[in-house]
DNA sequence: GATTTAACTTGTATTTTGCAAGTCACTATT
DNA sequence: AATAGTGACTTGCAAAATACAAGTTAAATC
């Protein structure tokens, strides 16, 4: 199945503390849980249930309101892949793909730096 | 004034959802306010005023409740720089300081992809 | 008809955060 | 000598976010 891909902006409209490109980074992913579901998309995951299933235990009302949010921001779309009943699938639109970068930024640091954290492939890292 | 380095490492006994290097780090600093703070250390800021006096806002308790829990990370690590009364200003540890490549892709991403982000200099990044 | 599945939604308890004010140990001013 | 100011917190309470458990919906399968 071929996915279609989505390449809008960054929405422009929600509040910002500061023109601080930390600070802006944080109003969109600062809480425990939104990377975590960005990591699961690059790791291929797509779908409500293996996102809930990923070991770190998100509650499905929290999933669920991320989703949401991600979308409105821009960083995820969503796509049938069924119908009857209707069901979605989450994919990172270009923007969100841009984020590996910060993603393996991340992920070296911890490997350096905090002991016991596992070492993904770079080649595990999908980009859809 | 010279200050002392530390070279502590990450403690290793704070609770972890998992061994996923994203999520060990969002453990640390998954929060609307940790990373500014780091943010403000890596800008030359040492001293609770100057984090207080950020532009973002953060709250007295909320900055204090930080500052003593990267403390406790070792990530920061605090040093009086008077007595009576003693007071302490605050300085990133050799192991906060590699953070600076986590900070700076986080910079990188925003100004790509968030409009109206400032662009602060690679060389008005300090290492103390 | 009853059960199962995927993707949510809702209600309520618990935890975290925000906001305002207060404290403490001094120094400086009148 | 009393009063005000400063820097670094601390405290109390309200508000918001998160956790936990259960319920809903539209189908497919038994």
């Amino acid at each position: 199945m071929t996915i279609k891909t989505e390449t809008r902006r960054l929405k422009a409209n929600s509040f910002k503390r500061s023109i601080c490109p930390i600070a802006c980074t944080l109003d969109l992913m600062g809480d425990k849980w939104t990377l975590l579901i960005i990591r699961d998309l690059f790791k291929g995951k797509h779908r409500y249930n293996q996102f809930h299933e990923s070991g770190e235990g998100i509650t499905t009302n929290i999933l669920a309101e991320r989703l949401q949010r991600l979308e409105k921001a821009g960083l995820v779309f969503k796509t049938p892949y069924q119908t009857r009943p209707v069901r979605y699938e989450y994919h990172l639109t270009d923007t969100g793909k841009t984020l590996d970068t910060v993603i393996w930024a991340i992920i070296e640091w911890a490997n350096r730096q905090i002991p016991g954290t596992n070492k993904p492939k770079r080649s595990k890292m999908v980009k859809s």
